[in-house]
DNA sequence: CCAGACGTTGTT
DNA sequence: GTCTGG
DNA sequence: CCAGACGTTGTT
DNA sequence: GTCTGG
C-alpha cells in the first residue's frame, strides 16, 4: 500500500524531469509528509502536452453526490482497476503521473510500528502510476487522483506486501496517452532498485511536513 | 424493478 | 472499536 | 498511512 | 455512471 509519500524537490525541477508544458498550479513547496486528502501536483496529458496540476489524494468519482467517498481511494489495485466501478473510467481516459521523491511504510515490530522511507537507489524522482478525475458541484471543481496499488516485489526486501506502482520515463507517455493492452501491460512493478531506510516515528503526524521526517533512527 | 454501494490493508 | 481529518 | 475524535442542549 | 443485492 501507499499511504503516505514525499516529494522533496523544487517546481522547475518537476517541470524540467516530467516535461511539463503547462504549469496550471505553479505554486509549489517541497513536501516531506505527504497524506491522504492534500492536495499536490499531477502530471497528466490531455493532448495538449503536459500539464501539471494540484489534485486531492483521494480520488472522488465524477458521479459521487456529496463531493467524498465514505471508502478510501487513495490507492486503487492494479489488479482490479479495469473494473472497479469507482475506477474504470479513470483508468481508460484520466491517467496521470503522481510525482514523488519516496514513500513511507510502516513495519510492525516489538517497540510497535517503524516507518521506513523508500526511494530509488542514488534517490531522485519518480512516478507513481496514478488515476485522476473531476468533480463538479456548488462550489466548483474538484480534482483528485488515486495511486495504483500492486504486489510488491523482492526490491521491497519484505518490508511490504505491497507497493506503488512506479513507472520508468520511457513508459510515462504510453501511460499518459496509450490504450488497451500496452497500458494494462505497465500495471506491474518495474525492477527499480530501491533503498529502504528507517526514519523516525516524527514522520508518523500528519501535521509534521519538514526535514525532520526524514531524520534517521 | 428499486435501493444502495461504489475501497484497501492488516489484523483477528 | 471505528470513523474522520490530514 | 497515522492521529485524534467519538455528543447534546442551552446560553452567550 | 454502473453494478450488486434484495
Amino acid at each position: 500500500m501507499c499511504g503516505r509519500y514525499n516529494l522533496v524537490t523544487d517546481a522547475q525541477a518537476l517541470v524540467d524531469f516530467f516535461d511539463v508544458a503547462m504549469a496550471i498550479d505553479p505554486v509549489f513547496v517541497p513536501r516531506y509528509n505527504i497524506a491522504p486528502t492534500q492536495f499536490v501536483p499531477i502530471v497528466r496529458d490531455q493532448g495538449r502536452g503536459r500539464d501539471l496540476l494540484n489534485a486531492r489524494w483521494g480520488l472522488v468519482p465524477h458521479w459521487s453526490r456529496e463531493g467524498e467517498t465514505k471508502y478510501s481511494t487513495i490507492n486503487a489495485r492494479a489488479e482490479t482497476v479495469a473494473e472497479k466501478p469507482t475506477y474504470r473510467a479513470s483508468f481508460r481516459h484520466r491517467r496521470c503521473l503522481v510525482p514523488a521523491t519516496g514513500f513511507y511504510e510502516w513495519k510492525a515490530g516489538d517497540n510497535g510500528k517503524q516507518p521506513y522511507q523508500i526511494t530509488l537507489a542514488g534517490g531522485g524522482l519518480l512516478a507513481f502510476a496514478g488515476l485522476w478525475d473531476r468533480w463538479i458541484g456548488q462550489e466548483g471543481e474538484l480534482f483528485s487522483f488515486s495511486i495504483v496499488v500492486t504486489a510488491a516485489d523482492a526490491s521491497m526486501q519484505g518490508l511490504h506486501e505491497r507497493m506503488p506502482v512506479m513507472l520508468e520515463p520511457k513508459d510515462y507517455s504510453t501511460w499518459l496517452t496509450g490504450s488497451g493492452d500496452v497500458v494494462s501491460s505497465l500495471l506491474r512493478p518495474h525492477g527499480q532498485n530501491l533503498e529502504l531506510r528507517p526514519v523516525s516515528r516524527y514522520v508518523n503526524s500528519p501535521a509534521h511536513d519538514d526535514p525532520r521526517c526524514l531524520d534517521p533512527v
